[in-house]
DNA sequence: CATTTGAGTGAACGCCGTTAACTATCGCAA
DNA sequence: TTGCGATAGTTAACGGCGTTCACTCAAATG
């Protein structure tokens, strides 16, 4: 509403100032070289001063949390919009830039989409809202996988099994997020997401150097893969995967 | 060799007492909740009594990563042993199995499965070598899936297409563990692995709690789409994947 | 029995998050 | 313009942490 005051303006430059040198420190060291201290020294600050900003070291990793995830969906979004009109090639170019930015950076990877370290639970603990940051991120995906549907359906499980492995209970907390979204396209994206995660998250987390150098062509190939499974020819009555 | 003399006794059982404690605060605070001094004083000792035992923390909770992949390893070798002779059910019992330690174990699981904390970079930086504890515990999958590929060949991406993309140089680490083996088998590891990793790993860092309840329902649901996967005919030179 | 080895202690150093009491400065209203 | 309240910063302190060092004491060894 009102033009930002100056008091505002100095605040919120110190706000960034502080996560910036969180997240030097997040880079540098990993996630629990994250220091109140070592964050108010390369500020020429001392510790407590934080406080004014942010009510603990908890809160402060959960806000730079916060801002990489809108950092990696801004990211998404704009290699989408880069992609032209088909959904199969806005996925296959949103994926590959999720994994550029996820090797590019490890440690803000791992912060987000890793195991919940104290500081990302604060995060995660917010009620299921639809505008729950996984929620928000989720959707990038799911808009072209659904897109791609209404186009030409793709071949997907029968949709009794469907039905009945995914019910509308099970997919509740989807449906508050995305509304009515048909099951085939539900599970088109939870399938498509758990190997893209999979895939990026053992190459970041080096889960699989010992069995295979070059991680990217694996990745390559797996999309080649899903992509040719998605523009495969429709279901038909005596579809052929049970 | 020899018997154990009384001192290597009591040393050993110290030792077993010290992982034990770490274990006991890796599962009730997470990872960095471990600490000596708090093992010492379960203990009723000091902290600096544990240097006689350990180099440093970050030397134990890498003896406790050791541990927890022994046990998850034999643990998957008793399903596998326990589920008959069919690779594919053998398989599936794994998989199954893997789910439910990793659920049960969230803690564990993040501590060898997740981002390389301070403490698993020690352990995941030991050169790569034929007995690395990720090459032993990939094994055990690899073996079904070798004996399924020799009983009936299943469906697989064309071998011109998987050789091209997973050529002899960037398999081998894989091959320096296991030997040869048909690219084949190794892309359904690899790909097998990463899949069910993405799906575990998602449930257990509650990473899509924003859209699904029960990711049992789900985890079911892919390992049926695999395993008719594997099961599927065998591929013939039109087959209809890409 | 003497001695060497090993296990354990206590004190200390320098980190850390967090709180409390206090001070100085900035912006706004009388 | 003056005064005052809010705001941003300080210092000091508490307890916890990993780690090191000097030390003690019991146990195994010869």
């Amino acid at each position: 509403m009102d033009a930002p005051s100056r008091r505002e303006r100095l605040r919120s430059a110190t706000v960034a100032e502080i996560k910036d040198g969180a997240r030097r420190l997040l880079v540098t060291g990993g996630t629990d070289a994250i220091s109140l201290r070592a964050i108010a020294r390369d500020m020429g600050m001392t510790a407590p001063a934080i406080y004014r900003y942010f009510p603990s070291l908890e809160a402060l990793v959960a806000a730079l949390a916060g801002d990489l995830y809108d950092e990696l969906r801004l990211l998404l979004e704009a290699a989408r919009d880069d992609a032209g009109d088909e959904p199969a090639q806005q996925l296959l170019t949103m994926s590959r830039a999720f994994r550029a930015w996820s090797v590019a950076h490890p440690a803000e990877f791992g912060l987000i989409l890793g195991a919940p370290v104290p500081g990302r639970n604060a995060f995660v603990e917010g009620c299921v809202t639809p505008d729950h940051p996984g929620a928000r991120f989720g959707a990038v995906f799911i808009q072209p996988i659904l897109e791609l549907w209404h186009r030409s359906p793709f071949r997907t499980p029968p949709a009794e099994l469907l039905r009945q492995r995914l019910d509308e209970r099970r997919l509740e907390p989807l449906r508050l997020s995305h509304g009515e979204v048909p099951v085939e396209v539900a599970y088109a994206f939870l399938s498509g997401w758990t190997r893209l995660y999979g895939l990026v998250a053992m190459e970041v987390f080096h889960q699989f150097d010992w069995a295979v150098t070059e991680a990217e062509a694996l990745f390559e190939l797996e999309m080649e893969m899903f992509t040719a499974q998605l523009l495969a020819d429709p279901p038909t009555d005596d579809s052929p995967q049970t």
